[in-house]
DNA sequence: ATGACATATGAGATATGA
């Protein structure tokens, strides 16, 4: 199963490049964040002639995941389970059923926290927290389980091209890395990093401004996190970086996982 | 630090992103 996730940056206004790239990649199952529409104006007719359904949890104007998938979605999951009061539309999950095997797979927009001395900023740790304590109960099923998203996390310095531009960042704070840290200890495994373990130079964020994709000045924030019965399934994991040179592009790019 | 780009809203300027 080719798992991918991908913050489009609106759905809508780069969907171009969005079906441009499912019709090259042909991934079976697509988290997408930042779709920025509201449910009914998804344009779920593109994607159904591509031959994807769509499960979607939009908001407008801002955040807004979905997933696409080849395969049939079950038990879709809007919302992250914890705080009713979270308007956000940042989690979205379902049960992808490919024949006798199945995967839950999640599509995640994590808070960007910025700026950090901002109630922006103690939010986005406790989306973290919720969403360890969402983790730890599906992790009970000992399933395969995909979250997969754009976590707004820089884990290592390796994970930059200018670690020293991010320090105080929201996304580079210690006490970020640390609660990242945290997840994974629950006993998730970095697909990406797992099959690459030392490869700096890999980033799946260019920033618009400052030239920073004509400078190879990125960050790798966008993550795909396995269950350890997902990782014994693991192939491989690479980002589609020449996605980011096409015209009008998202300033992400997708990173896509083999299971 | 700010906000050089970009997006949505809505019709100019502002909020947000990372």
């Amino acid at each position: 199963m080719r798992v991918a996730t991908w913050n489009v940056n609106s759905v809508k206004a780069h969907l171009e490049a969005v079906t441009r790239w499912l019709s090259e990649a042909k991934p079976d199952v697509v988290c997408l964040q930042e779709i920025k529409c509201e449910d009914q104006n998804f344009p779920s007719a593109v994607f159904e002639e591509l031959h994807y359904s769509a499960a979607v949890f939009g908001q407008k104007t801002y955040n807004g995941v979905a997933i696409l998938s080849k395969l049939p979605l079950e038990n879709i999951v809007r919302g992250l389970p914890g705080d009713t009061s979270d308007e956000q539309s940042r989690y979205i999950q379902a049960t992808v059923v490919d024949g006798s095997r199945s995967a839950t797979v999640a599509s995640i927009y994590l808070p960007n926290g910025n700026p950090p001395d901002t109630p922006k900023y103690p939010y986005k740790l406790a989306w973290i927290d919720r969403l360890m304590a969402h983790t730890k109960d599906l992790l009970k099923q000992e399933e395969a389980l995909v979250l997969a998203g754009d976590y707004n996390v820089i884990p290592k310095a390796l994970d930059a091209k200018i670690p020293s531009q991010w320090m105080g960042d929201a996304l580079f704070l210690p006490a970020t890395r640390a609660k990242f840290q945290e997840l994974e200890a629950l006993g998730l495994t970095d697909a990406f990093r797992a099959l690459h373990s030392t490869a700096g130079d890999q980033y799946t964020f260019f920033d618009y401004q400052a030239g920073a994709w004509q400078k190879g000045n990125g960050i790798r924030i966008d993550h795909m996190m396995l269950s350890p019965q997902a990782a014994d399934l693991l192939v491989s994991a690479h980002i589609e970086k020449h996605v980011r040179g096409w015209e009008k592009p998202s300033d992400h790019v997708p990173l896509v996982v083999e299971l």
